[in-house]
DNA sequence: CGAACAATTGATCCTCATCAAACCTTGTGG
DNA sequence: CCACAAGGTTTGATGAGGATCAATTGTTCG
């Protein structure tokens, strides 16, 4: 099924376009249904196409030499991912991303969302609103990383996840789908340590854990771990 | 002794702007001297300007609130900062600038820079560029910190000053001069490890050291050990 | 020369990574 | 519908890598 142009208007950088401009990119935007584990593009791979998730879920990972990798970004609907290529023509993607659970991506052209740039004042400033805000994470997420405790690190980790897409549940508390292992990507440590600090908490009532789940029970608690 | 407008143009995002637009610049902007150690500005502080380094040196650290502090970037001549504001209306710097040298900088009003961009492409496109290059960085340094042990890190840190501002020696030896303190904000461990680290490496003829000086005797063996 | 500050080095301790084994949960095929 | 396989999770035991603390030494500059 087609993605509605209209749709795209959810897309921050394309909040101020023009509904001519918005089918003209659904227009030349590709469709791609990828399934729950595939890849949109690997680190290393020439940044020919930006993606706007239409459905699905899915992350953002940069990984080493020796394999082990960091989780850089989740991504939830009608966030765009993999833009950098549009800015910095010819460049390589610095992540991989790699879906969530089964996806669609509409992937627009790096060049052509290139040249809309040189005429739409409105798509440079949006997409440095963006980039602004990755660097502002990045940048605090380097200060936790480099200061502060994994208990704190982790308690950071479900409030940034909470706020990006928790969803409520009928009580009011709220679930995260997220494997161990995923959860010790996000914080910079391991699978063992997540498990254990979650399982303390459950001890303390503060989460409600489960196969790749956590329900956040009291969600002050966290915040007050956090600081 | 006022800047002059056409030196500017050093500045990466001004690189392909018209020398009337670079006098437009250099006229609106007010020149300030700050003492070594001086702050330029303070993380929170209302982002009113951005600023253009003219001579000096300054870095970029962010802090929490027990007052660790790690640096997020050094920055040398001709370097624009604490840009953010210009993007994002009304925001406050996530960072605080300190000047590393006896410093002079160009402060330009965020206000005037966001209209400039306005009309401007040139400016937001080579704006964005700066920026891409930075998320990457961070990126890079965020996995490096999560997954590599001290002593690569540390390695990275002289092998990235080096590039950015490594000043050549008569021998064809590089010098820089920071403290230990100082690299141990770069690399996210404490100065003793660093002074151990170094100390080693001296040892084996890496590096030579002094007070707040480091000179790199054999770069590609610093090469070999950051991979 | 002395004060202030930077660096070194040793001793100790603590956090967390690592390894191993057992335990759950979920989905599948007989 | 049960049994089993596969993959996620828990928990314990152990150890390494650095942080921290303390004391000393070196360097710079007024």
């Amino acid at each position: 099924m087609p993605v509605n142009p209209l749709d795209l208007r959810k897309v921050s950088v394309f909040r101020d376009a023009s509904d001519g401009d918005l089918e003209l990119l659904a227009g030349r935007g590709i469709e791609r249904a990828v399934e729950e584990g595939g890849f949109f593009f690997f680190q290393g791979d020439p940044a020919e196409y930006a993606y706007v998730l239409n459905s699905g879920g899915a992350k953002l990972t940069q990984s080493s030499q020796s394999g082990q990798q960091v989780n850089l970004r989740t991504i939830s609907e009608w966030q765009i991912f993999g833009a950098l290529g549009a800015v910095r023509p010819g460049a390589a993607y610095p992540a991989s991303a790699q879906a969530l659970a089964p996806s669609t991506v509409l992937a627009l052209d790096s060049q052509f969302l290139e040249e809309m740039m040189q005429t739409r004042p409105y798509l440079s400033v949006g997409l440095m609103q963006l980039m602004t805000g990755y660097i502002q994470e990045m940048q605090s997420r380097y200060r936790e990383l480099a200061t502060e405790k994994v208990e704190r690190r982790i308690a950071n980790v479900l409030l940034r996840l909470t706020a990006q897409m928790g969803t409520k549940t009928p009580e009011g508390t709220i679930e995260l789908t997220f494997s161990r292992q995923e959860l010790a990507e996000m914080s910079g440590t391991t699978l063992y340590t997540v498990s254990r600090v979650l399982s303390e908490w459950e001890r303390q009532g503060l989460v409600e854990t489960g196969r790749e789940r956590v329900v956040i029970r009291n969600p002050h608690g966290l915040v007050e771990l956090a600081e």
